[in-house]
DNA sequence: TCACAACTCTTAGAAATCTAACTGTCAACA
DNA sequence: TGTTGACAGTTAGATTTCTAAGAGTTGTGA
């Protein structure tokens, strides 16, 4: 592997194998990845707006808006125009979202369970730490 | 952040960073990330054949198959049948291939360099050794 | 040898994502 | 108060990626 581009290499190439590991399940969910960690997020953040979800997936806004009214159709969320502010739409999970949130969870968590088993306990803390040293300073 | 998921959660926010990071110059060159990782791995293995990039980039052949048409047609690319097994088509750079592929390879230095500065140095070489397993074991 | 499975790639059609342009709403300020 | 720019979201159309099904080629075992 060229030294040059390994770091993120390696990162890519550990993604795609966790993705190719979710598949199956999240396939039976109806949901891809990307839907599945919007989910997620709407989950955390309940009511959050769209521009929300795409500052923090660095999407555009019309891919954001596409993928919303899908969940919608599937009727896994609920927006809503708040009184306050017409231009925004606040985001809900429905009851049917919360349930099929626990598997995607589900999913999320034996990949990082997956993950964790590659490395000893200690490699895994310090991979934690440098990880998000990373993260905050890009 | 979830304990549960923190480390694939910042593999994906990492990502989705370098990826943005090098949105503009890719689009510049009219490619997207995954055809210009693409055309990286043709250019270390040419003569390979589209099942060892289906492989290498755990993706479908039929999704192979259309990104490679996409590349022919913009003379990135070329394929050719070898005379010992008409199932398989080997793909070679273009000249035209050949000068993209310098500045492609030189948008993902750009971007290690980036993530390189995030962390000192002994912290890097500790990150790619960390990585280097768990891709290893995955 | 020949039937049948495996292999490699393609096509068709659906779904997701992108860019660019647009609508409607709000905020700032002269 | 009225204009102007910023903001939030949508639509249209192109491109990419996916699944499922299919075509042609090769390998294998009876």
């Amino acid at each position: 592997m060229d030294e040059q581009t390994e770091a993120i290499d390696l990162m890519r190439s550990i993604t795609s194998k966790l993705i190719r590991n979710q598949a199956n399940t999240m396939q039976n969910l109806n949901l891809n990845q990307q839907q599945g960690r919007t989910l997620q997020y709407i989950g955390l953040h309940e009511g959050l707006i769209q521009k929300d979800l795409a500052d923090a997936f660095l999407l555009r806004g019309a891919t954001i808006s596409s993928m919303l009214q899908g969940l919608e159709q599937k009727g896994y969320i609920e927006r809503r125009v708040p009184s306050d502010n017409e231009r925004q739409k606040q985001i809900f999970l429905s009851e049917r979202g919360s349930k099929v949130l626990a598997d995607v969870n589900q999913v999320f968590i034996d990949s990082q369970k997956k993950l964790k088993q590659t490395i000893n306990d200690k490699e895994y803390q310090e991979l934690i730490r440098l990880l998000r040293a990373v993260n905050q300073n890009m």
